[in-house]
DNA sequence: ATAGGGTTAG
């Protein structure tokens, strides 16, 4: 290009300058360099400017994809007395197809008729291009169909039409149809028709034009086996593919990069990388879509010092400048949970998408941090970029996490507003955050009004019911969805095997736990032990939960143990209990809530010594209590309190208030629970259970609303005895309904009874 | 020929 520019100088000084070949030539190589501004340069001072030289330009215009100056430069060719041949409105086309541009393409079609190539197939199949790219592949076959003769462009046009426009039956119809008119299929038609049966996972298709491929021994181009082996990874058949990689005898970037992301989609994130290492061990340079692939399968491996050799290699090779990059990358960071690296990355980004943004807002969700998930929402929408489905199922998972009713009630109003509420994803949200906010009848009623519902709406269904003890009500649920064609997965069996142990369901229980092997030929992960074995010991069947944890044919996990920890604490074992938290000891040393739980079931039976002991090892070890709290919702803000905390502006109004409760409570029957505390007085005792989180938060709650007004707390642990004691009888004198969302279910207080029936 | 972000459980 360069070399061609110092050129020019001396092609006008030998007087070559008016040669109409040269001028040709010289214009269509800048063009081919896709220098329109030298070509034009040129262009402009020949003095009698022969056709072909507007040909070019115009070509040179349409293959930019420029619609606009091709339009401009159409005009001023016709302006200049030149007449229109068919390439250049195929030209024209291809631009206008390129850009989706519909409107300009039909105006273009007109034109055409107007010149007298209404019947010529080249601009015919211009026309069907056009149509076939912008969704409108009816158009495009109507088109097709009146055609008098048709050449094999022709056929791949409207081969690829329905291709791409997800329909691969008709597409491979076609083909066979093309070949019984004596066109045989060459490597456009395979290669159009491929991704086509990838994408609707397809693989009888696939395998057919496989077995074409084969039959005419096209299998060693290379873009016939990189479309092939695309097609079987996005077909599930991952092993397939491999093996056509494997046999290549040259590959591309391109066939790295499906093989790589096939491997990430598949979900085997450790083969993804380490075909990606095998890649720059070849001395392959990367491209975008390879580090979008490798940090797909750092993603979903949880891998974050694999992610972070990936963005040195992203900032080594330069692929930061793709935004799609960036995109990965501020996910990676989420899925790792590094949200502050990504926060850091999003921020510096400064052609933000609305997938960085949605990207970004899913990360706070998924990590603790609700607010600021939903206040980026409202800064989205202050920098007017519009919120889609993605949008909604990040705020409203944020808006699940803060279980604030009323933030619930908002943005169910605005999804509907903005007519999002029927995508599947985002009603499965919604249904599972109504849920989660306690308004579980809400929650029915939505799923109840779905038309489409995934295996996750059902999960989420189920679980919910099984969070507010509607243990019942969530079989019921589980043996309907059995009836129809969604199969249960691995988390519907946690979901309804939890939901059995939170309703004391302990046959039904069993039953699922049998039959998701036999049934559905799922194997039960430690998850599922865990959730047994809390089924089994919070019924008070802690034998035969030790005696299941013996039988496990894999090691124990820390959850199993720790669910036999816990039913010790509910049924006071000790014994067991010490035998629990051997285990834990020996395969989490470091966690905090363990320890706390031993201490506590040593402090039931009094064995104070023990309590002493644990306590001593705790300090040792320098492992701390997480410090419960207890939140609740009030004038747009989350109030939060921990025990003890006389920090809130109203803190002396609530103690006040706190303290003549517990006096009207005693008066209706409660006994304070100070099993659980010891070495001080019993008023200390007292004074310690009654500046527990729930209670602060519970007085907040009933001074600042009207009588009557439900209350809803959010607390991070579980509630402890005594509270669950109070709120019962706060219940009753106060006459209002309380509903607690604690670490692993509800507890809806009201008349002085707990929806859990006092079993959790 | 390849391509970024989504719902459930723990």
């Amino acid at each position: 290009m360069k070399e061609l520019q110092q050129f020019l100088p001396l092609i006008i000084k030998n007087g070559l300058y008016n040669e109409h070949l040269f001028q040709t030539k010289l214009v269509s190589l800048f063009c081919k360099f896709g220098s329109l501004y030298d070509a034009v340069k040129v262009f402009e001072p020949i003095e009698s400017k022969i056709d072909p030289l507007y040909h070019t330009i115009l070509k040179g215009y349409a293959l930019q994809s420029d619609v606009d100056a091709s339009l401009n430069f159409f005009c001023r060719m016709k302006r200049d007395g030149v007449v229109p041949v068919v390439y250049n409105f195929t030209y024209i086309l291809k631009a206008c197809a390129d850009n989706f541009d519909v409107r300009r393409g039909k105006e273009i079609h007109a034109q055409l008729i107007l010149n007298g190539f209404s019947s010529n197939l080249f601009a015919m199949t211009g026309v069907m291009n056009l149509y076939a790219k912008c969704k409108a592949i009816h158009d495009a076959y109507k088109m097709f169909d009146r055609m008098p003769e048709k050449d094999l462009v022709c056929w791949n046009t409207v081969i690829s039409g329905f291709s791409q426009n997800g329909m691969p039956n008709k597409a491979l119809e076609l083909v066979f149809k093309m070949q019984e008119e004596g066109h045989s299929p060459d490597l456009v038609t395979i290669v159009s028709i491929l991704p086509a049966s990838g994408n609707i996972k397809n693989s009888r298709i696939g395998r057919s034009i496989h077995g074409y491929v084969f039959r005419r021994g096209l299998e060693s181009y290379v873009n016939i086996a990189t479309a092939l082996l695309d097609m079987y990874a996005k077909c599930g058949l991952i092993e397939k593919s491999r093996q056509i990689f494997d046999r290549m005898g040259s590959r591309t970037v391109v066939s790295w990069n499906s093989m790589i992301d096939g491997y990430a989609q598949s979900g085997d994130s450790k083969e993804a990388l380490d075909l990606f290492q095998k890649m720059l061990d070849e001395g392959l340079k990367p491209s975008n879509v390879t580090v979008m692939g490798a940090l797909h399968a750092c993603a979903d491996s949880n891998d974050l010092k694999q992610g972070q050799f990936v963005h040195e290699l992203v900032d080594r090779f330069r692929l930061g400048s793709d935004v799609n990059v960036m995109n990965s990358l501020i996910s990676m960071y989420c899925k790792c949970k590094r949200v502050n690296l990504a926060v850091e990355l999003f921020r510096k980004l400064k052609e933000k998408t609305l997938v960085s943004w949605n990207a970004i807002m899913l990360g706070y969700a998924q990590n603790g941090c609700p607010i600021e998930a939903i206040n980026l929402f409202s800064s989205m929408q202050q920098n007017s970029v519009k919120p889609d489905s993605f949008t909604f199922v990040s705020v409203i998972t944020a808006v699940a996490d803060l279980s604030v009713l009323r933030r619930a009630k908002w943005i169910h109003g605005l999804s509907i507003r903005k007519s999002l509420h029927n995508d599947v994803f985002v009603a499965t949200a919604l249904v599972d955050m109504y849920a989660k906010c306690g308004a579980i009848h809400k929650a029915r009623k939505l799923f109840d009004t779905m038309n489409e519902r995934h295996v996750t709406t059902w999960n989420a269904m189920i679980d919910g019911y099984g969070t507010h003890g509607y243990g019942n009500e969530a079989v019921e649920l589980f043996d309907n969805m059995c009836k129809g064609n969604i199969k249960p997965n691995e988390v519907t069996f946690l979901c309804i095997i939890s939901a059995c142990s939170h309703s004391g369901l302990v046959k039904e229980g069993r039953r699922f736990f049998a039959m998701m092997k036999e049934n559905y030929s799922l194997e039960p992960s430690m998850d599922h032990y865990g959730a047994m074995v809390d089924l089994l010991g919070r019924a008070g069947q802690l034998e035969k939960a030790w005696e299941f944890i013996q039988k496990m044919p894999v090691a124990p996990g820390i959850n199993v143990y720790g669910a036999m920890l816990g039913a010790c604490k509910i049924h006071k074992n000790v014994d067991l209990g010490e035998m629990a938290a051997d285990k834990l000891f020996d395969l989490e040393p470091e966690e905090g809530g363990y320890h706390v739980l031993l201490a506590n079931i040593y402090a039931i039976a009094s064995m104070w010594d023990k309590v002493a002991k644990v306590r001593n090892l705790m300090e040792k070890k320098g492992i701390q209590k997480t410090p419960g709290y207890s939140s609740v919702d009030f004038k747009n803000e989350v109030h939060t309190f921990f025990s003890g905390n006389t920090s809130h502006p109203q803190s002396d109004k609530i103690y006040a208030y706190l303290e003549e409760l517990i006096d009207k409570i005693k008066e209706a029957g409660y006994v304070p629970d100070t099993s659980s505390i010891h070495d001080v007085e019993d008023d200390v005792q007292e004074q310690l259970l009654n500046t527990h989180s729930e209670k602060l938060a519970i007085s907040f709650g009933l001074i600042n609303t009207r009588p009557g007004t439900t209350i809803h707390i959010r607390k991070n642990l579980r509630v402890c005895g005594d509270c669950h004691n109070a709120t019962k009888y706060i219940s009753l004198v106060t006459e209002r309904e309380i509903i607690v969302r604690d670490m692993h279910r509800f507890h809806h207080f009201k008349n002085g009874v707990c929806s859990c029936g006092d079993y959790w």
